[in-house]
DNA sequence: CCTTTGGTTCACAAAGGCTTCACAATTTCA
DNA sequence: TGAAATTGTGAAGCCTTTGTGAACCAAAGG
């Protein structure tokens, strides 16, 4: 279950609310990602495509708003929740985090279980459906609202953990995707398993739709090409 | 923005504050309603289907959590957004808030300009989308208001879960719903039930209407094939 | 007061996905 | 080249998930 769980990336340039806020949020059951800065999370929020991403105020560099705007006119981040989490309780301070386009804004202190229900409350809210996420490459498409890979207009149905391990390579085609980082993607931080396991899968994706996609690059991951 | 066509219901016995908010919210260009006690909002909000209700928690006889949760079970209200609106800024106040099934919990006291701010944030995740009251397929038609699925000329009575399970499912043909959506969805947020329970209106599903229309995805969830 | 119907839960069976293991094949590096 | 490390492959067993029948409880209606 809780590869199906959201993810949320925290970004914070204080090491230590990045690990508070962090931890809090994966005993809930989220999956956590963090960034130090607005420019890093806005890179690493195009890369995951968060559920939500909690954003702190006041940064060096570029500031939360400015990430904000940022993350709101990139096509791949439009739609994701956005909160501000900030010591600032400003009327102004509010209003500007509000304009920049945030659904909420969270002032700190903030209690970590009234944190977690205000989180809770905003993925209520997230229209999943909205998002078409969907990949089209030459070789095929992948429907991850359908669960559905359609191939020469061929509907292949694959079980959860290769549909999970394909979206996975497959959102970020070309790049090398490590043992460790596919581990923690598809099957969680805290499950233990061997990671022979992957090897597998991988085969099955190679034998469902091509061994051609799937390269391997010895002692470093898989990627997928496309 | 249509900001002109949305409605806010205000819940409050005070009847300055109702005068208050209504005139900032007016100001914004929302339509408002206002009900001074918890069992009239209720009965208000039935028959107008506000797009907000704003809640105040203290209130005399029914307090505003009572009210959420009751709004919350009604068919007709509860998909409506709530947001509280208190002067407790308690950490338990706030939760059990929240675990009534509020969208959002406002302390007072708010500057108008912030509370205008929340209340569009809100406003903006809200999904205009009405799902229109029939749908047709090649196997059967739904007709919502008749709680009635006609197929091959056939009518057939579903009760309450089972109508609601199918009209959800076919809302998005094809789309894969998950059991914790489905138990949302379906149920209510705060359901106690097993979600084995699914199981059981699935294969009554399928016994009434036909096994190929329902499909398993193990792990995931069911999806509704046309 | 009894009957009917809907909703939920339980126990057991079935299915099939996930994982592991052993061994072969391949690559890397000394 | 040869040994070590890594990955590919086939098959087998475990174990989670789901299907199914039936019982129980509550509510509605006669």
């Amino acid at each position: 279950m809780s590869a199906l769980s959201k993810t949320i990336l925290v970004v914070d340039d204080d090491p230590d609310i990045r690990e508070l806020i962090g931890f809090n949020l994966l005993q809930a059951g989220f999956r956590v990602e963090t960034a130090e800065n607005g420019a890093a999370g806005i890179k690493k929020a195009i890369r995951l495509l968060p559920d939500l991403i909690l954003l702190d105020v006041m940064m060096p560099e570029m500031d939360g708003i400015e990430a904000c705007k940022q993350l709101r006119e990139h096509p791949k981040t439009k739609g994701c929740l956005i909160a501000f989490l900030s010591a600032r309780g400003e009327d102004y301070s509010q209003i500007a985090g509000f304009d920049s386009g945030a659904d909420d804004y969270i002032t700190k202190p903030v209690a970590p279980r009234v944190l977690i229900k205000r989180v809770e409350a905003l993925m209520r809210r997230m229209p999943n459906s909205d998002t078409p996420d969907q990949l089209a490459f030459d070789a095929f498409t992948i429907d991850r609202n359908r669960h559905l890979v359609t191939q020469n207009d061929v509907q292949i149905s694959l079980p959860k953990k290769e549909f999970e391990l394909l979206f996975l390579l497959c959102s970020d085609p070309g790049k090398v995707f490590t043992r460790d980082r596919i581990l923690t993607k598809v099957w969680g931080h805290d499950v233990i398993v061997g990671d022979r396991t992957i090897d597998v899968h991988i085969r099955k994706l190679r034998s469902k739709l091509g061994k051609e996609h799937f390269t391997t690059i010895k002692g470093v991951g898989y990627k997928f090409d496309a």
